[in-house]
DNA sequence: CGCACAATTGAGAGTTATCAATTGCGGTGG
DNA sequence: CCACCGCAATTGATAACTCTCAATTGTGCG
């Protein structure tokens, strides 16, 4: 039975729709959030997702972009459900590869004819990506599906906040897979100041470099707040890069991406001023943790975390949050840092 | 340059819409009825269709229909043109499998974002489908020979000292191997200044990276001194990769390694001092240039490109090589720097 | 021989780290 | 309930380091 994720916050709406897929003969996951259906998404890999647009914190264009940035669900059919029928939003959910749009109120064969069309769709793409080669012994998996397999049904570790998940010299035995929380990665200089390296969140996977190497790890994981992981064997993960060469391809993207990532931070961190630093450090965090679609951003991070993303004191890290508060450019409440104007910082840096 | 078709009865509007494709940079295929269009879709096999649903004859639907179901065509992103905006027309052109539907009048960023979103929706589902073996029957090569067919017989660049080989924003078409010199891959800060982030000598690749991605260039890389690079076209680097597993590792290893070592320098850079900073630039050139076995270490480096690599200004770096003459660490003879007491500066890095 | 450019030196300003002191805050045992 | 502890956040003062600008010297080459 095909797996669909409907994500509604209205619950009347919620238990109605689901009751239309049930009736079509669907398997119905349903979440009452955008932040909700996003770890039951990337948990367990629905093959069609249904969401509403208008949501508090995160919204549907939100769960959209995060949809397309994961490696196992961004081929997922997305349909979007909407009361108000305006053409700009029909218009940004297209844009961003959702592929229907239905407004409601929709009748009982609207929703399940544009369910059907495209899974139909999403199943003919499949089969005529995987056509091609006609006598491969065997037919290597399709990347999504190896990945979706990777990933589920693993034993799931919990870490607290400023625990380790691995550690610099150690050998590696898992693959790491984020479901849930924040994790950085980090690297100390001999007189013990450590720099952050790497911001992991749910959906990303953490530790493959020196898996891939077969080497010990070069850096340290630590969770920046209490986080979920789940572990996968690390014969299970080189026996799938091995058979799938779509999953290599996957790891060396990621790979290459962060190669990128580090040669643009290691010119900032050789050149840039200490404002600057800080600035990019705040719009990196943005990037990568920002959950809600609100044009506001906030994150709790303790100075020290983010004085060793800015590779800096924690004393000077906090004269710049000064300077940047008193130019109100953010603004600090309770420890939690929110950025008001992020078109200037984005300028800051440039 | 990506090629779309569009067909339109009205010549008015075909003309038009045309304009504005073309101007957005893509190159257009015109047809002016349903028949005209789908004979021209199986000759051109073009990337994305746009099409207008009410035509005399053969009307949008038919040509979708057509279109689904041709073999070559089926997973070619469709885009409906309409001048009346009914929810059940709208419907039944996405029941039918269309990726998105444009109604009349829409404006001139309209059309170029409903194209371009679409044609990197299906750019990714190709990605993320693997890159599929082309043709499996042949036994795979052994990874040593298969990277000398890779590296023999190309065509030879010569390239004079501070000649670039390739730069930050162009598209790769080649794989670089570094047959003879010494090359430097760099990155600009907005001010100006370049930080060195890799240096390759001969028996390096080059340039990996953005091919991998297939994206342009993040960095850049010149010539250190007169050096000869063969070139190794594109496609035949990615058809190695896809069908020999080792190459592919092989490449892994290199971004892999890539990667640790940037993460290093990224910590030295953020907080060593510069006399640590420049001893390392020093024991990294001695590293990857050492050419004899001989226990005295000399090399050939203008004090810019020294500091470039330490991430400093020039004056300071030469003021931190005399201090280093001066305490015997190192020798100055005619612009050559010759280490000589390699010990004491690995003991000051570390 | 002199030009162009690289290397070097000098002085001073500006930035950031460091050390020390103070404040703020959540939890906790009396 | 409250004083107090431990730790994080902040502030202050100062020292250290590195950059910048400007001037000078050195060097290869036509």
């Amino acid at each position: 039975m095909k797996k669909i994720l409907l994500i509604e916050d209205n619950p009347e709406i919620l238990e109605n729709t689901s009751e239309i897929l049930e009736l079509a003969g669907f398997g119905v996951l349903s979440a009452a959030s955008g932040k909700a259906g996003m770890e039951a998404a990337m948990e367990y890999l629905p093959e069609l997702i249904i969401c509403d647009v208008m949501m508090p914190e995160l919204d549907g264009f939100g769960v959209l972009h995060l949809v397309r940035k994961h490696p196992a669900l961004s081929g997922t059919p997305f349909i979007f459900l909407t009361a108000k029928s305006e053409r700009t939003d029909f218009r940004r959910g297209m844009e961003m590869g959702a592929d229907d749009y239905l407004t409601k109120p929709f009748n009982d064969t609207e929703l399940p004819n544009a369910v059907e069309s495209r899974l139909k769709k999403a199943e003919s793409l499949k089969r005529s990506a995987g056509a091609l080669p006609e006598e491969g012994a065997e037919q290597p998996m399709k990347t999504e599906e190896a990945i979706r397999e990777l990933t589920s049904g693993r034993v799931i570790n919990k870490y607290r906040r400023k625990q380790l998940i691995f550690s610099e010299g150690n050998h590696p035995q898992y693959l790491f897979y984020v479901l849930k929380g924040k994790v950085k990665v980090f690297k100390s200089s001999d007189d013990g100041k450590e720099l952050t390296v790497g911001l992991y969140a749910a959906g990303d996977f953490l530790g493959y470099i020196a898996l891939l190497e077969e080497a010990p790890y070069k850096v340290s994981a630590e969770a920046l707040e209490d986080s979920e992981v789940s572990l996968i064997p690390r014969d299970d993960f080189s026996g799938m890069i091995n058979k799938n060469p779509g999953v290599a391809r996957q790891f060396i993207l990621l790979l290459a991406k962060n190669n990128n990532e580090k040669s643009e931070q290691m010119v900032q961190l050789a050149y840039n001023s200490l404002r600057k630093r800080v600035a990019n450090a705040l719009l990196m965090l943005r990037r990568k943790y920002q959950d809600t679609a609100s044009p506001k951003f906030s994150i709790h991070i303790s100075r020290e975390d983010l004085a060793n993303l800015s590779g800096t004191a924690t004393e000077s890290l906090i004269r710049t949050l000064s300077d940047f508060r008193q130019e109100k450019l953010i603004e600090i409440n309770g420890g939690d840092i929110v950025i008001l104007d992020e078109r200037k910082l984005e300028r800051m840096v440039n």
